[in-house]
DNA sequence: TGTATCGGACCGTCAATGCC
DNA sequence: GCATTGACGGTCCGATACAC
């Protein structure tokens, strides 16, 4: 199985780098990175009959090791949501990614400009999608509503997040994702050890924050946010439900039906 | 019924290749 | 030098096995 984790001790990985360090002062999540979605085919489902496309995957760049041996879905943040729920988040740490080999022949790529299109090109998401886009916001009131009119964001479908904006669309702009005011739950302070870092002896507390990626007409939504300052990224879930009443980690919830519920709230 | 496992589809990155 | 291609290494969905 190609999941297992990588065991050698590899620091040398080229391309993200990701050390273990916990990133001390994040205010603001790379979200733009990570967790903007970089290509998102919108699914307006119903306006679209004909090619059955569907809002890509996000991943996370670098999943956590717990995460990556569950086949599970990660998050950014250390520690990560699952890590957190399920009481191992001091076990949350990056996993090691290998270096890409390097120096390997190809094959003559095939012609670039021969013809860039066939009549029917290709499935491309970044050309397809404006036109989805502009169709699911103009017209199709039986689509999965680009724009929710419930305070989550449109397309705000689990991981699936809308698609990226078109210049000139400002009513689909999502700028980059900002904070706002962290919301104290349940009045914890974050813990700090010595070196700012942050502990989880209890899981079941980290505060929430709202981000507001909308600055207009959309309610901004949830973002389960650490002590630290990081964030759980928006990825798997773009957001929480509003008034997520999360069930407290350890309590062995069948992630995957745990995050399922989260999408479907959220969507809703 | 809830949880763990994991096959494999899908995704994102980036070196190789091609064009200017 | 820049754009594009396409393979590699990765994530994680969803089916299924297992435990209680
Ligand atoms: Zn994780
Ligand atoms: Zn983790």
């Amino acid at each position: 199985m190609p999941n297992s984790p990588s065991p050698e001790p590899d620091e040398t990985t080229s391309n993200e780098t990701q050390t273990v360090d916990l990133q001390p002062s994040m205010t603001v999540h790379p979200l733009t990175y990570s967790s903007m979605p970089m290509h998102m085919y919108p699914f307006p489902s119903g306006i679209v009959p004909t090619p059955p496309t569907r809002n890509k995957r996000r991943q996370v760049k670098n999943a956590c090791t717990n995460c990556q041996k569950a086949c599970k879905k990660c998050d950014d943040a250390r520690p990560c949501l699952r890590c957190v729920k399920y009481g191992i988040a001091e076990e949350c740490v990056d996993s090691h990614r290998k270096e890409r080999k390097k120096g390997i022949k190809r094959g003559p790529y095939k012609k670039r400009d021969g013809k860039p299109f066939s009549l029917d090109p290709p499935y491309d998401g970044s050309t397809h999608q404006s036109i989805q886009m502009t169709t699911a916001i103009s017209g199709a009131p039986s689509a999965i509503p680009f724009i929710s009119p419930v305070g989550f964001p449109p397309g705000f479908l689990g991981q699936y997040a809308p698609a990226p904006p078109k210049p000139g669309d400002p009513a689909i702009y999502y700028p980059q994702f900002y904070l706002a005011t962290p919301i104290p739950a349940h009045g914890l302070p974050p813990h700090q050890n010595g070196d700012g870092e942050p502990t989880y002896h209890h899981p079941h507390f980290y505060p929430t924050t709202f981000l507001t990626p909308y600055p207009q007409p959309y309610a901004p939504y949830m973002m389960p946010h650490r002590p630290d300052g990081q964030v759980t990224l928006p990825s798997a879930h773009l957001g929480f439900p509003p008034t997520s009443t999360r069930l407290p980690p350890g309590t062995g919830q069948q992630d995957q039906r745990e995050d399922r519920s989260e999408e479907v709230a959220a969507s809703q």
